[in-house]
DNA sequence: TGAATACCAGTTGTATACATTTTGCAAGAT
DNA sequence: ATCTTGCAAAATGTATACAACTGGTATTCA
């Protein structure tokens, strides 16, 4: 090795079989070859068995009884679970943050997400700036998460690691489609009113709001799954689904 | 190598750096040196490094920005909100077992694990049987846990693979106290409740049930911290707490 | 005397070698 | 034709070798 960075290989292993699961050309249920995908990125098989535990723990893989790793296969269910979940997550960190309390400063921010947000969907439906309002989605999402402590932000970037349960999961810019655009004007009001529960300190108020707000991505999948099923390929890691 | 097991060298590493760590043989903050680690539990670096990347995953661990890892230290809100975490994840999972049903047997082993901690806790709070309570404790925590899909499930056993986030943190058998024998017919009382608000279908009540539920654990946490840290050496990885 | 530098031990990250286990396949028996 | 058995190739788990880097100490130079 003759490398710049700390860990280079073993963040090129990770990376690198993240994408290749997740853009699904590693079919779900195949066996993940060491060998194989030591070859195919250029690294060894020592941070290669590193990035496939970690993935292991993130659940995009499976540990194979008889020794190795399997792509995960993932059942409706268990993506409705994970989405869920995320709500449950994301709930906890909004109740938490109006019972304790938040700094000006980072309700400031807050409020100035939500003021691009509404530029970004300005105008008519099909004039809206769609790429823009998703990296702002994404924003705003991680500076909610930003709101709570550590422990249960790690558990929200570990949930949201499965990538069909992050927030911007059906808001990828290859899938800019109109049932998508049209829930973002629900989904807009719902950011507004969390940010609003927080200042008023409403706790309750603003666990329910996540939760239904996470909904969105559930109802998101449902459309997907039984409408519009050559979506899947565009939504990452959706192709990962059985059924 | 000449081993029966297979990937058994991990496991005596994961289980063996656990608990140094835990047990506190190893001070919070201390760098965990690979080679005297590999050497005292008489394995190589390879599964040794695979133990602690796991470890960090769970939290335990950190890693240090020039390389390595060094045991985790936390506050008394880290603690605090891995509890409140877990009893978030249970409230969850009760929530929806209550929405979507259980099947009877299951609900029958739930009644046959109640009537068996009516007995640990029979007669006078001197002369009740604690160690089997906490034995059965552990088990009830864990079929409710079995209620939950296996998404839901995986995150309690990641957050509760913190110790003193579990369930049994502070009933445990070395830490026998009066304090916290007392703090068992209100848990009993409420193990009961849960039970009944699955059966009645009312998910609101189990969640909020599980959830109060573990505030007992926080109870007891601030009872060691503040009225007899002596206890501290006795309930699993308290030793990490600073402050 | 103080600061900068060069060196050196110790440590991690990566690659590779090796032994055991698993698995796919083909041949043979029923 | 189907199931069993044996074998060889491949794959995993572990150990070890090696190179780069980190941190600290002693030396050197101003």
């Amino acid at each position: 090795m003759e490398k710049t960075d700390r860990a280079m290989q073993s963040q090129r292993a990770l990376m690198g079989v993240r994408d290749l699961v997740i853009s699904g050309e590693i079919r779900a249920g195949a066996r993940l070859s060491e060998v194989a995908l030591a070859e195919k990125l250029g690294i060894s098989r020592t941070p290669l068995r590193a990035a496939l535990a970690r993935l292991e723990q993130e659940g995009l893989v499976e540990a194979i009884p008889s020794g190795g790793y399997a792509v995960r296969s993932f059942t409706r269910e268990d993506v409705i679970d994970a989405i869920e979940l995320r709500g449950v997550l994301e709930g906890m960190a909004l109740r938490l943050a109006a019972e304790r309390g938040v700094a000006p400063a980072r309700m400031g921010e807050l409020h100035r997400l939500l003021a691009e947000l509404d530029q970004a969907q300005q105008g008519e439906v099909e004039q809206m700036d769609f790429d823009r309002y998703v990296d702002l989605n994404a924003t705003f999402h991680e500076k909610l998460w930003g709101l709570a402590s550590q422990t249960i932000r790690r558990e929200i970037e570990r949930v949201t690691s499965l990538p069909f349960a992050s927030p911007s999961a059906f808001l990828h810019k290859q899938a800019d489609v109109m049932a998508f655009r049209r829930s973002l004007y629900g989904a807009q009001a719902q950011h507004k009113a969390m940010v609003n529960a927080i200042e008023l300190r409403e706790g309750a108020r603003a666990e329910a709001l996540a939760r239904e707000h996470a909904r969105l991505a559930r109802q998101n999948l449902e459309f997907v799954l039984d409408e519009d099923r050559s979506l899947i390929r565009r939504v990452p890691a959706l192709s990962l689904v059985v059924g």
